[in-house]
RNA sequence: GGGCCGGUAGAUCAGUGGGAGAUCGCUACCUUGGCAUGGUAGAGGCCGCGGGUUCAAUUCCCGCCCGGUCCA
């Protein structure tokens, strides 16, 4: 980015000079005119390490100090969001502060909810999850406090010059020297937005980015800029978007060896002892040798093997040998790891984050997954509950939605399955391993690739095992980068806007009157039609329901009145404009229509997203306030709720669930429906409201049905009494932590009782009984068909048995022979066939009941069963096959079983003369 | 949402286009003064469900259900 994008006059004024950093080239801005390093590292290393560079703070202080500042300087304290970014649905996790107010806010659909504001907002990151603990500076945790000031051109706050006063003067406020402090140039780029954008650096740690968002891959209108060959086109709101890293700031405030021991003092103590290693922390060479780690970890990027590398200089430098450092240090590692990870788990299960396989779940569940794992490896208790409790407190409860007694149900629950996937994966690998050395080979890595991929075993794991068993593994060091590339193969292909080629068009019509909502019980009304064209109809005010909400469109017609009728098959709504598909192209812009919408159908629909509200109001009353919609759908005949819950729902808990439901209906509350200002609801209602989404604009929609409060666009009852009945249908399991509710309401739910209840009927007349005793006589036959198929068994086998001594074998050149048409089942002729052929005999017996069957069964060397049946079989103008010893088959001609006896006997006698 | 793995006796798992198995557990009996144990015999299976291919499917193919797991 332009160079003069960071010509401030506040640089100038106050003095600081413009130099190039004569390691990495890159440009800064400092008050030391001589200074010739960026003050980044590598180009310089950490200088605050034991040699703090503000006067100290804790974490709760250090927030404050900046929060006071900030409003003091006319910024709004905002409270902070969720760390599970349930608003946004392409991330799972708050990774930013601006991340918070994207992309409704910063696209100028939403005004933000102050201007300008700050805020300490709690981010999750997850990318460096191997460095957090060893590299001494990283974490999954952060707190990403913020100025942010929303720009547009009538309504312009501050811009470049005021964003760095106020960071300037914020850092002298903590006892910052001013003179140690660079602001360096480095344009931004990223998630489709750019700006220019300094980092602030101090002592070799970047402590905040100053980002002014301004650029945008989408076109405004503006002329754009060209970036590196790609056009970025001027924004309609110009952001100052800047993240002060809080724990950095503690951690340079307190100069400890690493950011852990500055930011988690308490828990780094509690989990040391619980591991045994009270006594390191407070070992004077220990916490140098710790320093000088992370001083050198500052100056590299540790991942993967360049672990290693840190290693052997961090040992050259100390003069101890690398194993013994190694020792000494990954333990002490893993307690800082853990005591990051706990915190990270407080702030995803505080803010209702379910462990799951899938989503932002499976994101918990992983973090979880290794924190245990290296809780196992220090041999330390299985507190994890109590350490993310504790974590918790630290923060303070109050700061979250979820309970501590759920969280720590919720945590004992994934010990256990975590336990059980690791007992099955040991048991798997055993096996694996034993069958290799078996065959004396190596495990090769398609194996450990099935084992990681499809079992969830680390392949660190496996070779431990199969040492065990003395089996030896081909573990290549790029493992989890092949692993990384076979996910990378398959690229996701974006499906293309149907519309997208007839939005501007749709754009001239303007919004379209939504009397869905002005008169929900209307189901005729007029119209004129504002545009038509293909199979579409834009009319300048509707009856119809658009798609959204999960709540399926309305059908119906419209009518004209020299009588040109249309279906209207589907409805959607492309921002403010409702668009009609329709079946025949038959109206003209101009035209006067007449609406009349599917009565029954959008009756039902009503009924049905009521019902879901209640639903969801009675689960969790029934099941507790943790609960959370996590999809929905509707529809006419049934619908469906998807709840977070962190265990499956039992039958019992899905009756009370229907009972609490069905008296809310019999309450016959009434329905609530009011347009509100954004903000005020947010505050009033909290995040809970977004239920089932996040609707855009100043103003939302908010429902209250039967104490539910939710922003929903759909159409209601207007009692809740109008539903009539709901009847849960049955519950699904859709994905660890979340329970899909199958309910239908109203007729539909009449319609389902019925439709039941002639199941029962007619099942209970199949039996001859009364439906009461459905089950005891569906259970005595199903037992009863047990026995007798038993005694069948044991009789036909008594026959075969008498049938044996029946039967007079032939003597064909010393061989027992037997010949003949025996009608019985196929497994009788079996155990027939094959007590002759025990006793060295050959048997061809050939049912004919419905259809010819052949078993040969042969104890001589000389006799193949197979192709005496294959060619049996083939006069019976059918096939068969089989080993050596015992062979069958069949055929379609009931009337050659004689021929084909004959010609089995010759091939017999054929083979045992030759 | 996508990929992958799995579903066989109460438990853990073999297995194969053609007679459904092992180990542990269970029951009875024998061994012992009694127990640990040892021995013998036996019970226990819609081989997840539904379709298709085939003379024949637990096995092959398709769909569904259930469980597991990796990744967005």
């Amino acid at each position: 980015m332009m160079e003069e994008e960071y010509q401030l006059e506040y640089f100038h004024s106050e003095g600081l000079t413009r130099n190039i950093c004569k390691k990495c080239k890159c440009a800064f801005w400092t008050r030391d005119p001589s200074r010739d390093i960026c003050g980044d590292a590598p180009c310089e290393p950490y200088q605050f390490i034991g040699n703090p560079l503000f006067v100290e703070h804790s974490v709760d202080e250090m927030r404050e100090a900046y929060l006071s500042f900030f409003e003091k300087k006319g910024h709004a304290r905002i409270e902070r969001y969720p760390v599970a970014a349930r608003w946004r649905d392409d991330i799972y996790l708050t990774i930013a502060s601006i991340a918070d107010f994207q992309p409704y806010v910063t696209s100028g659909v939403v005004p933000p909810p102050a201007n300008p504001l700050t805020i300490s907002q709690p981010c999750i990151r997850l990318n460096d999850l191997d460095s957090v603990g060893r590299s001494g500076r990283h974490l999954t945790t952060f707190e990403m406090m913020a100025h942010h000031a929303f720009n547009t051109d009538d309504n312009e706050i501050y811009w470049k010059d005021r964003t760095v006063e106020l960071c300037d003067e914020f850092l002298a406020t903590i006892g910052a020297d001013m003179d140690l402090v660079t602001y360096k140039e480095h344009p931004w780029i990223g998630g489709g937005n750019a700006g220019p954008s300094v980092e602030v650096l101090t002592g070799g740690l970047e402590v905040a980015t100053l980002v002014f968002m301004s650029l945008t891959r989408q076109k405004t209108g503006k002329q754009p800029v060209d970036l590196g060959g790609v056009p970025y086109y001027p924004m309609e709101t110009r952001v100052v978007d800047t993240g002060y890293g809080l724990e950095r700031f503690v951690w340079a405030s307190k100069g400890s060896p690493t950011i852990y021991d500055a930011v988690f003092p308490e828990m780094v103590t509690t989990v040391m002892e619980e591991a045994d290693l009270g006594d390191r922390i407070q070992d004077p060479d220990f916490i140098s040798i710790l320093g000088q780690n992370a001083r050198f970890a500052g100056l590299m990027d540790i991942s993967g093997q360049k672990i290693f590398e840190l290693r052997q200089e961090v040992a050259r430098q100390i003069g101890i040998p690398v194993d013994k450092l190694e020792k000494l240090i990954a333990p002490v590692e893993s307690v800082y790891a853990i005591v990051d990870h706990t915190r990270c788990l407080a702030y995803m299960l505080g803010d209702c984050i379910v462990p799951s396989n899938t989503k932002d779940g499976y994101l918990a569940r992983l973090v979880l997954r290794r924190t245990l794992r290296m809780m196992e490896d220090l041999k330390m208790d299985p507190i994890l509950g109590e350490l993310i409790e504790r974590q918790m407190q630290i923060i303070g409860l109050s700061h979250f939605d979820q309970q501590v007694p759920v969280v720590h149900e919720i945590v004992d629950r994934e010990i256990e399955k975590y336990r059980q996937t690791m007992e099955r994966g040991a048991r798997t690998v055993r096996r694996l391993a034993r069958s290799y050395r078996e065959k004396r080979e190596k495990i090769p890595v398609t194996e450990l690739v099935t084992l990681y991929d499809s079992h969830g075993i680390a392949p660190e794991m496996v070779r431990d095992l199969a040492q065990e068993e003395g089996a030896v593994v081909d573990f290549p060091d790029d493992f989890y980068s092949q692993i990384a590339d076979m996910h990378s193969e398959n690229e996701e292909e974006h499906a293309e806007d149907p519309y997208h080629a007839i939005l501007p068009r749709i754009a001239r019509c303007g919004p379209t009157k939504k009397l869905y909502y002005y008169s929900p019980c209307d189901t005729t009304f007029h119209a004129t039609v504002l545009d038509a064209f293909d199979e579409y109809v834009i009319l300048d005010q509707t009856l119809f329901y658009p798609e959204g909400g999960g709540q399926p469109a309305d059908t119906g017609s419209l009518v004209t009145p020299d009588n040109r009728t249309v279906q209207v098959a589907h409805v959607v709504k492309l921002g403010e404009t409702v668009l009609h598909t329709v079946s025949a192209p038959v109206l003209q812009k101009g035209d006067r229509v007449s609406g009349t919408i599917d009565k029954e159908r959008r009756f039902s629909l009503m009924q049905h997203h009521t019902a879901t509200h209640i639903l969801l109001r009675a689960s969790q009353e029934v099941l507790g306030p943790h609960i959370r919609q996590a999809g929905a759908q509707k529809g006419e005949e049934n619908s469906r709720i998807d709840i977070r819950h962190y265990t499956h729902i039992t039958k019992d808990e899905l009756y009370k669930i229907e009972c609490v439901a069905n008296n809310l209906v019999m309450e016959n509350t009434e329905t609530s429906i009011a347009w509100e200002d954004r903000a005020q609801a947010e505050k009033q209602y909290g995040f809970c409201l977004y239920q089932g989404g996040v609707p855009p604009g100043k103003e939302i929609r908010i429902v209250k049905v039967a104490g539910d409060i939710e922003a929903c666009a759909g159409t209601h009852c207007s009692r809740t009494g109008d539903i009539g009945t709901i009847r849960i249908i049955r519950v699904e399991h859709v994905q660890d932590g979340i329970e899909r509710l199958i309910f239908s309401a109203g007729m539909a739910a009449c319609r389902y009782i019925q439709q039941t209840e002639t199941l029962l009927e007619e099942t209970a007349n199949a039996f001859s009984v009364q439906t009461s005793v459905l089950p005891d006589t569906a259970t005595r036959f199903f037992s009863e068909w047990k026995e007798q198929k038993k005694e069948i068994e044991r009789l036909l086998k008594r026959i075969s048995e008498m049938e044996i001594s029946n039967l007079v074998p032939e003597d064909i050149n010393g061989t027992a022979v037997v010949v003949k048409q025996v009608d019985i089942g196929v497994s009788e002729l079996i155990s027939l066939a094959t007590g002759i052929s025990d006793k060295g005999g050959v048997a061809l017996l050939i049912s004919g009941r419905e259809t010819p069957r052949v078993v040969c069964a042969s104890g001589s060397v000389k006799v193949h069963a197979g192709t005496i049946v294959t060619d049996v079989c083939a006069v019976l103008s059918g096939k068969g096959g089989g080993k050596p010893t015992l062979a069958q088959g069949g055929g379609s001609d009931l009337t050659k079983i004689e021929e084909a006896l004959l010609i089995g006997k010759e091939r017999i006698n054929h083979v045992l003369h030759g």
